[in-house]
DNA sequence: CGGCTACAGTCTACATTGTAGGGAACCTGC
DNA sequence: GCAGGTTCCCTACAATGTAGACTGTAGCCG
């Protein structure tokens, strides 16, 4: 006869052997869906059903927990640090990461923060990645290394910029139809937020990809023209 | 005789009535000088020396804390929104704003983080009010709201990113006078991170100002002339 | 086959956190 | 002096991260 908890019954509760992967994916699934406080150890073990003490096995702070789940979100973008049209490439990694952001929103503030308290050398290889393919990508097109750390500096700052704004700016409640509410924005004194209440509709249709895309091509013309116009360099 | 422990032997323990001021106060001095982390009710409490229960008559929740310090952090920042020359203001502005996070490092993942959790409307005012000052300053400068709004993003989400990057680029360890000890580089392998590695030298004397300084240049380049060949509006 | 080692997973225990609920002390008007 | 409200403090509780010891199992060597 079963056992009162007879395991078979519990659907999907065939335990298999834990993995790196296995943790973080759960982990990533529980951030996307559940957010960020979400995910704690006791949790995450409930979640992949295994006791919370046996992820330690796999990582060895709750920390490293979350710098798993960073490096798995880069690890989604894809990058060809050869292509010859760097613009277009930039342009389109841009977008990729755009979009990865709203596919992992929670995940955000983790791409954001940890590399604020995480030194450089420090920081998960996958985390690095983007950079290094990056500077690739822009000193084969021409670039002096040193002037591609600049403008990898601009161009990522802007795209980190860009995509917090967006995130920013998420409808609260879509089923109010009355856009100041729907924003949140009643509660402002209209004394003191003349503009900013006058901009409701505007703020409400936010277009994410077309800003984004505005404003790299103010950003990469300006890049380019820094780089048809650089010094010229010694060995040149 | 006195009391095991005197209360006028602990220096600066004479207890002065609490205030909203006076919290946030000494929260915003906890973060700066022992990170986010230490900022806790009990520690709190006992900086202020008084019971941290005491706390939750200032601020309803340590949420509410953390909104608070981003508050007054904010109202560091001074903005004249009615500068006929808007250029010179935003620079001035992105430089500010720079500074104010130097100053306060620790408080920068607030910044850039709590309003991803927290609906526009819904902010703390402090917090909103450059977003409105800067939308009166670029619609007197001539911008139509709805531009105002674009020129705003693409300004503050260029200003948060290169925030962020600055900040990131942190040296470990002063002391260590090696530059890819320094930056914790030489842990990342050599053949899959070659230009980063070259690149330590000048990762470690970065000006941030210069930086910023550079990017606001093609920026403001960029908008001015979003501005003067903008499309002709009906009512003009 | 018997026993040893190594590792995966588990259990228990503890310090630390945010915060509810109930009183104690104090100030302010009469 | 006293009623009533405000401010503060104490106690208590549930939840968290994690240390440390324990159990089970698989593989290997004699």
């Amino acid at each position: 006869m079963a056992s009162p908890k007879d395991p078979v019954t519990e659907a999907s509760a065939q335990k298999l052997r834990l993995s790196k992967e296995i943790v973080l994916a759960g982990a990533l699934d529980l951030v996307d869906t559940e957010g960020l406080d979400a995910l704690t150890m006791r949790r995450l073990g409930q979640e992949l059903n295994c006791d919370p003490m046996s992820l330690y096995r796999y990582a060895e702070n709750r920390a490293a927990l979350l710098d798993g789940v960073s490096e798995l979100v880069f690890n989604e973008l894809e990058i060809f640090p050869h292509d010859p049209d760097w613009k277009a490439q930039l342009r389109r990694i841009a977008h990729d990461l755009r979009l990865l952001a709203l596919r992992h929103p929670n995940v955000v503030p983790l791409l954001v923060t940890r590399p604020l308290s995480t030194p450089l050398g420090l920081r998960p290889l996958g985390t690095l990645r983007p950079l290094e393919q990056i500077l690739s990508l822009l000193v084969d097109a021409g670039f002096e290394p040193t002037d591609a750390l600049h403008v990898y500096r601009a161009y990522y700052g802007f795209l980190y910029g860009h995509i917090l704004n967006e995130l920013q700016e998420f409808i609260v409640d879509p089923e109010e139809n009355e856009v100041l509410l729907r924003l949140g924005l009643h509660r402002l004194p209209a004394k003191d937020f003349p503009r900013l209440r006058a901009l409701a509709p505007v703020l409400a249709d936010y277009d994410g990809a077309a800003e984004l895309d505005q404003g790299l091509t103010i950003l990469l013309c300006g890049l380019e023209s820094s780089l048809t116009q650089s010094v010229p360099s010694a060995t040149d």
